[in-house]
DNA sequence: TGTACATCAGTGAACGCGCGTTCACTGATGTAC
DNA sequence: TGTACATCAGTGAACGCGCGTTCACTGATGTAC
C-alpha cells in the first residue's frame, strides 16, 4: 500500500518537473525503483495516473485554502490571493493541474457556482459575502467577483509563467496591487459605470 | 516556393486540432501529400516549422490589430478587447502561441513595455495614453493599465477555455462586463484606495 | 504444529507503434558555352 | 541550336529510439484446516 503512495510521489515530482508529456511509465519506475510493470499493480494504466495527480493538486489547493486564518473577511480574501501566488510559484504544474485542465466535471460559472458545488469556490464565496456584510464590497453578485479576481489572477500568473514580467518581485507586487484595484472596482454599490 | 507555404498552412491546421504534440513530421507530410523527407527541403527540423507558426500566430494578432478603426481612443480599446476575444474563440491554439509560449525574446513589464519594445503592445499603449488625454482614463502608468487589462482577458479566456463557462454567451457577456469595470477602475484619478 | 493452498507484489522478455531524422538516390528544370 | 553540367524538389528505405502495454512467470506472505 505503500508502494502506491511512493509511486504516486514520484509521479508528482516527475509531473511538476516535465509535464505530462514528460511522465513516462518507464522513467517513473525507474524513479521509483521498480519495473515499469509494477506500476500496473496500483495503477490501471497511465491515465489512472493522471487522474490520480490531478485529484491530488485539487486537494493540495483545497488544504491550502482550509489552512487560512484571517481577522475579516476582506483579510481572508486578500489571503487568499496570496495562497493562489504560492500555489502558482510553488508547483506551477500542479497549479496548472488544478485550475487549467479541462475538466471533465469542472464546475461552471454561472449555474454551478450559484448553486455552491465548487467547494473551494464556495469557501470565498463566503468570504465575499461576509465582506459584503461589512460594506467593504459592493453588492455585485459574488460569483461574478469570484469569477474576476479569479481571472485575473489566472491571468497574471499566466503571464509571468510566459516570461512577460521582468523578475519575481515585480511580478508579486504587480499581481497585489492588480487584485487590490480588482477589489476596490466592487467596493461601490451599484452595476459598473 | 509555394510548397514552402502549402506546409506551413497545413502544420497550422495541424497545430490549431491537435497542439504541438500532435504535430508529426509524418502526419504533416501526409497533409501536404508529399514524403515526410520533403518537408526538410523547406524547414531544417521540427523546431524550425514550430517557430514559423508561432512567428505566424504572431503576425495574424498584430494584423488584427492593425485592422482596428474606431471614433475614439476607448472606442478603439474596446475594440482590442473584442479582437482579442475573437482571436481567442477562433483559434485558441494559435492564440495560445502568440501570447502564452514562453518566448526566448518576449518583452517584459515593465522595462522592455514602457521603452516601447513590443509593437503590438505599443498600438495598445498609444490608445490609453490618448484617452487618458481625452479624460476617458486616470492617470495610471499606461503599461500598467495595459498589463492588467491583457491579464485579465488572458485570464478569462483560460477559465473559458478551460471549461469554467456554461456556454459562449454567458462567457462573452461575462468578458465585456469585467473589462469595462476594469477600465472604470482606471478611470478615476490618483492611485487606487 | 504442519501442510496445502490462495493471494499478491513484482519481474523480465517481448509486441507493435509512431517518432525525428540519416542517407543515397532520381529526375526534371534551368543555365553556360 | 545543341550539349554538358549544375541546381534543386522530392523519393524511399532504413536507423535507432522511447513509448504503453501484453503475457507468462516467480517467490514471498498470509490463511484454513
Amino acid at each position: 500500500m505503500i508502494t502506491k503512495h511512493r509511486i504516486l510521489a514520484a509521479a508528482q515530482d516527475r509531473f511538476e518537473r516535465d509535464g505530462t508529456e514528460g511522465l513516462s511509465m518507464r522513467s517513473l519506475a525507474k524513479d521509483v525503483g521498480l519495473t515499469p510493470m509494477a506500476l500496473y499493480r496500483h495503477y490501471a494504466d497511465k491515465e489512472a495516473l493522471i487522474d490520480a495527480i490531478s485529484v491530488a493538486a485539487l486537494e493540495d489547493w483545497r488544504d491550502r485554502l482550509a489552512a487560512i486564518e484571517a481577522p475579516s473577511a476582506i483579510a481572508s480574501l486578500e489571503a487568499v490571493g496570496e495562497a493562489f501566488l504560492d500555489f502558482a510559484l510553488e508547483a506551477p504544474r500542479r497549479f496548472e493541474a488544478a485550475f487549467l485542465l479541462p475538466a471533465r466535471n469542472a464546475r461552471r460559472f454561472p449555474d454551478d457556482i450559484e448553486a455552491g458545488k465548487s467547494p473551494p469556490l464556495n469557501l470565498v464565496m463566503g468570504h465575499i459575502e461576509q465582506a459584503q456584510r461589512d460594506g467593504a464590497l459592493g453588492d455585485a453578485p459574488p460569483s461574478e467577483i469570484a469569477m474576476t479576481i479569479w481571472a485575473l489572477s489566472q491571468g497574471l500568473v499566466a503571464l509571468y509563467r510566459a516570461n512577460r514580467f521582468s523578475d519575481g518581485d515585480t511580478f508579486r507586487a504587480t499581481y497585489r496591487a492588480a487584485l487590490r484595484r480588482c477589489y476596490a472596482s466592487f467596493s461601490q454599490t451599484g452595476p459598473p459605470p
